[in-house]
DNA sequence: CTGAAAGCGCTTACAG
DNA sequence: CTGAAAGCGCTTACAG
């Protein structure tokens, strides 16, 4: 019942396993007289080589490895999906694992991905300067860096410029009336983290709305930090009329959050979101979002990986983001400030 | 700058490489003090043991492979997220491959794990009896079925019984005064595609529903499809009052077909769908939802395959399904039965 | 066009 | 406790 080697199948055409080999791997050097019988021996047997030796004797595995930050996020599954096809268009099969936001997490794939040596990998890395970033750098391992970056690490990377979506957003609410945007940021260990932070306090001085500090809090593109900030940005003595925040994640926590406590967006208080995922449309009310596009994201980290991989050194790429306004924002500013309202008594599921 | 090998770590503590190789491998037949020079070479070097040429001499590699039926699917989505951490907790790294409901691209990733010779496969198969598939059982590759199952073939399974909640889903749907419930269905080479349908149409019965066959449209899980059939389903002589699809996806889509032609969902309409994802309870209105527990799901997936792994053979589990009524179907029957509208002159948006 | 041989980087009986 | 040797399943110069 192991499964056939190739020596079986060489054994069962009468050739070498040579021979056999070079059948198999279309090497033209071989008669037809064999490569019919090696055919055929192999279509017998059902003979599928093993990887993990053809990869240890030639240099490619021909995989690569796709590390997101979180499954669960629409954007990184997006991603997994256009990646993986791209990949494969390539001839590439995709490894994709999942740091579930967790840099230890992120250590154990790539290390196991580098184990398993594959020819390049794409990540988008969590926090900065994890010994296994520093490990693939160090091996020369064909890497690019996809939504995120590292700082101080010189590798291909294929990022969106936040500049002038935020810019837009703010300019969006400041045409609203609104004067105090409550923020709710990545964590500052994720490059775009402190991008959108950057670009949001500079559109915030564009446009002269408060910069108060008090109104940044800091999540973790994660659901629940998006409610857990929402609830201290209620506690302010001067709330805020509008919630950016910086992934679609955190703005499903913080809509959550603002529905408990009877607050209605689009009406109460703006709500707009970093990312645009299919479901905002759908929401109520539609979620206004920042548009980046994650196709042409995942087409380019595989293009650009394919260049590294062939020994070039393709510059980065930048690409475009831009607000796609709805009704969760579309209103002129309430008249009163948004006044916090007790939490229901009975708890509401929380997102898990 | 190539990769430094066992070699060069027994070299630099000046031993064997088989004694580097018990070391680092934890065999307890080692002193101390060639553990102790061992361990500090391996760190001197960065060592990372290749796992091609590890598992190509051992019998296991550590590695488990996950493939599911399209990662965009949150269902799906999750289920990776909670296979991968459950995985980990028992040891074992995940590979995730995704078929995009295409059985040639599960065929293609099957083929992939078998080569890299994965301990063991979860599958949300596609189709019945690929090739692939049938190769896995052959072979005696440990695997386990996840959601869906193929007819014939003797593979331990997790799969929802749909049965209780497409009962209640009917019941709920009679008790407000339905009586023409468009189903849409999945693809029937799936077997979650048929089971559904199965229970559908024995509820329908149950509760003396119209089991006109022009009420059931078949779609293939993903979004588009759903659309499709909302617009067959409207262009019936006698409407559907209700609208139940297969899953998620389709669902979405059947929510943007009704929007684009005015019809309102909650009052001109009702909508429900199997499967119950966090999006649902954010939507305008909230969708009502068949639930089943893909934490359930994903633990039990992995728990049997560690059983199958250690040479048992596990009973299949069956997880239960209830409905969650939401105000997208909590409301009588509309008194005028729901008429086509023309679809808006401006195309919006398909999801992608 | 073909085969014998060496080797990819590990691990593991087998002696000692 | 340790080392020399063989071998996991392939591929690829090297001769012929």
């Amino acid at each position: 019942m192991d499964p056939a080697t190739i020596r079986d199948v060489a054994a069962l055409a009468g050739v070498s396993a040579a021979t056999a080999s070079r059948v198999l791997s279309g090497n033209p050097a071989t008669s037809p007289a064999a490569r019919a019988r090696v055919e055929h021996a192999a279509r017998e047997l059902d003979f599928r080589p093993n990887a993990q030796a053809r990869a240890l004797r030639r240099t490619r595995s021909d995989s690569i490895g796709l590390l997101v930050s979180d499954v669960r996020n629409p954007f990184f599954a997006d991603l997994a999906h256009t990646v993986e096809q791209a990949a494969l268009e390539a001839g590439y099969v995709t490894l994709l694992g999942n740091a579930n936001e967790s840099e230890q997490q992120q250590d154990r794939y790539l290390d196991t991905l580098i184990s398993r040596r594959v020819d390049g990998v794409i990540v988008a890395p969590q926090g900065d300067g994890s010994s296994s970033i520093a490990t693939l750098v160090a091996r020369g391992i064909p890497t690019v860096f996809v939504d995120r970056t590292v700082p101080g690490v010189d590798v291909p990377s294929v990022t969106t410029d936040s500049d002038a979506g935020l810019r837009e957003a703010v300019a969006h609410l400041a045409g609203h009336g609104h004067r105090r945007v409550g923020y709710i940021a990545g964590p500052p260990t994720a490059s775009t983290g402190r991008e959108r932070l950057a670009a949001h306090t500079r559109a915030l001085a564009e446009h002269g709305l408060d910069a108060d500090p008090a109104l940044v809090v800091s999540g973790d593109f994660q659901a629940a930090s998006g409610s857990a900030a929402v609830r201290s940005l209620l506690e302010l003595a001067h709330p805020p009329t509008a919630i950016l925040a910086a992934d679609s994640l955190m703005a499903v926590g913080a809509v959550r959050q603002l529905q408990e406590r009877g607050i209605r967006i689009g009406v109460d208080v703006a709500v707009v979101a970093f990312d645009d995922i299919e479901w905002f449309s759908l929401m109520n009310p539609p979620l206004t979002g920042i548009a980046h596009s994650v196709e042409a994201m995942g087409r380019a980290a595989v293009r650009l990986l394919l260049a590294v991989m062939a020994g070039e050194r393709p510059d980065p790429v930048r690409l475009p983001s831009s607000l796609v306004p709805r009704a969760s924002s579309d209103f002129a500013v309430p008249a009163r400030p948004v006044v916090a309202v007790p939490p229901p008594s009975t708890p509401r599921e929380q997102p898990s």
